[in-house]
DNA sequence: CAGTATCCCTGGTGATACTG
DNA sequence: CAGTATCACCAGGGATACTG
């Protein structure tokens, strides 16, 4: 990798737990990688599956997540060009995480509206 | 709560994880609510807990967690003030999720500095 | 003790257009 | 097909000082 991108952590316990956040964070990192379990898919099937983002958006994300050893990069020397993602072991890895966050979610926003909590016990 | 806060989510598979990542993510959120796992803390008891954090940007992420129902603020009206953090029973259903991310950050970053992956196989 | 109030700055993200 | 390049925006977050 060329720079460690993850400025800094104040390790303490709990550190880890922001560690792996910031490796999966960012705004589409999940969906990619939810995606990825799947197996193998191309730039633009990616793109396909994520609307709303952009070319850029997605690259950098890609980009990051490679840099971060959670997926391989396979370029086809062809034409027309070839660009496969896939999971490495490491981003394999992650399935428990991932499906961990998936099944909270499914249980705790009913979709995706957030109607959070029921009230709260008074005290006092 | 007063508003959504969480713009917008284009609900593909993988919507599931992103919005339970969005409710955890955010700099301290991790951290805070690993150490809320521990039981009740007060604010600056947490604040001693996480070096580096100011009080803008706690109160800020206690904020958010409490709007999106994972923490309880119990505030107290004695002098000194005395304001008590908690988990509610939503914050306290994530420890399996903070626990899987701890764990595999524990496994998978050596401490924290990124030490990533060992070299892919070679193809094409 | 438990916050607020301000100022400021960075970088993450969007939009659009272009290319090997 | 699989990206780059550029411009621009603004929310997230840091530093510092003040308050009920």
């Amino acid at each position: 990798m060329a720079k460690p991108r993850h400025s800094r952590l104040d390790c303490n316990p709990g550190c880890a737990v922001e560690a792996t956040l910031r490796l999966i964070d960012g705004k589409w990192k999940g969906v990619i990688l939810f995606h990825l379990l799947d197996g193998t898919a191309r730039f633009n099937a990616i793109r396909r599956r994520i609307p709303g983002v952009t070319p850029r958006m997605l690259t950098n994300q890609l980009r990051e997540l490679e840099q971060d050893g959670l997926i391989l990069r396979q370029v086809y020397a062809e034409v027309p060009p070839r660009v496969e993602y896939s999971l490495t072991e490491r981003g394999r890895s992650l399935a428990p995480v991932l499906e961990a966050l998936r099944s909270w979610g499914d249980a705790n926003l009913a979709l995706f509206g957030a109607a959070p909590p029921p009230p709260a016990v008074a005290a006092a």
